[in-house]
DNA sequence: CCAATTTTCGAGCGATCGCTCGAAAAATAG
DNA sequence: CTATTTTTCGAGCGATCGCTCGAAAATTGG
């Protein structure tokens, strides 16, 4: 379904770190990604257990090993480590699902459970990044916030795109409701916010990308 | 359909205000109502703003124009004024949603419809309490946040409640997904966290309320 | 092997945090 | 009006925050 090894820590702070070469002083690719990897899986541990403001750079330094000055050698301010997983999150979800196969593309139908099946997954492989993104997302300085709500209208736009598609070709009701794409968002959403409680309930990830297809295809058909 | 002086900042503070009267040391409820409500409507405003950890106590005390020795007059910690917001929040789910009058709670398909009106109109009258409660959850301390997941599964346990009445009678389909209690939980969330969305749409509570129960209704059907 | 470069380090700086407390101001009682 | 209680005030305390920087350690090139 998705590569695991394109979802690695590892993988996701090379990404990270070609984008932020200018600001990461560190020029040795082999040093600077096994290091930013440490320092990245680390603050998402720790900001996902009390919070991002809550983790001090003291408590990540400890934790992580890397001094505190070490720290400062991949980013500028708390701010920009910040900035460099949002980032990260935003374009791993427009990149994957913007790749549906052709033949899944001219099926409405099949594009629907393709788009909820494969965001439903990649959330699953990248599970820290995506808890950290939601929990932190309200707390961001204006830019980073505006190019969160910019990703989330995306992804959305994306779904309603799908669905108007299904409508133009009759093969989902014409009085679907416009909110359809919007709802199932918070769906897509409760699989990794809420993932210790259905760890603890024992669903699992079949069974829950089964059961929002199955609401969203009722809600394209006809009204009762 | 909810009386609106119930939820009015003034009622609200009233009932904070004797759930911790040991704790505040102001004594004339005539003083103290007056000024916790400002100190309230102002922490919830500026933390709506920028998160409850970003807002300072000088903050609240320059906005609200209470001093930083009369803010602690009102609580003995900056996680008490967490606490008395939190509390009351879960406090008005708990004794609203219960409240369903006996003929509606007869019909599971009026219940359903009615657990869904009820909590949404609820939201919106108290909408800067849900928005932050929502926001601010994970900075309880451990023992209190265990109260508010519980408070969560009483709601789930609510929904699913009348679910499950419904396939008892025969009146909702015996393979109604399991799930379908906690999938609507996020959509009810969906109207308070994401309300400037929906705000700048155009969407209007009513057609909010009936997307979010015909999709309910749907989901309760025989498979097609 | 040494010299040059790169990486790592952590004590210390100024700012701001939650919170306290003795005094001033206001309200109340006699 | 005076005496007493109640409420309000804000400068100041210790702690901790994000962040810096000169030196030590490690790596690399010749």
């Amino acid at each position: 379904m998705l590569d695991p090894d394109r979802f690695t820590s590892e993988a996701l702070c090379a990404s990270i770190l070609e984008r932020h070469r200018d600001t990461i002083v560190v020029k040795k690719p082999a040093f600077a990604v096994r290091k930013l990897t440490v320092i990245v899986d680390t603050a998402l541990e720790l900001s996902n257990q009390k919070g991002f403001q809550a983790m001090s750079l003291r408590d990540l330094s400890a934790a992580s090993g890397v001094s505190m000055g070490g720290l400062y050698a991949y980013f500028d301010s708390k701010t920009t480590l910040l900035k460099m997983i949002l980032t990260e999150v935003t374009e791993q979800v427009r990149s994957v699902l913007g790749q549906a196969p052709e033949d899944v593309r001219a099926d409405p139908a099949r594009h629907l459970d393709w788009l909820i099946e494969t965001h439903i997954h990649l959330t699953e492989a990248m599970l820290p990044w995506f808890a950290f993104a939601f929990m932190e997302a309200k707390n961001f300085p204006a830019a980073e916030r505006r190019m969160a709500t910019d990703s989330e209208e995306l992804t959305e736009t994306i779904f309603a795109d799908a669905i108007a598609d299904g409508i133009a070709q009759d093969r989902f009701s014409a009085d679907t409701s416009p909110l359809l794409a919007a709802l199932i968002k918070p769906l897509l959403q409760d699989w990794y916010v809420k993932r210790s409680k259905y760890r603890r309930r024992g669903v699992d990830i079949d069974t829950y990308v089964r059961t929002v297809q199955d609401l969203a295809h009722r809600a394209c058909l006809a009204a009762a």
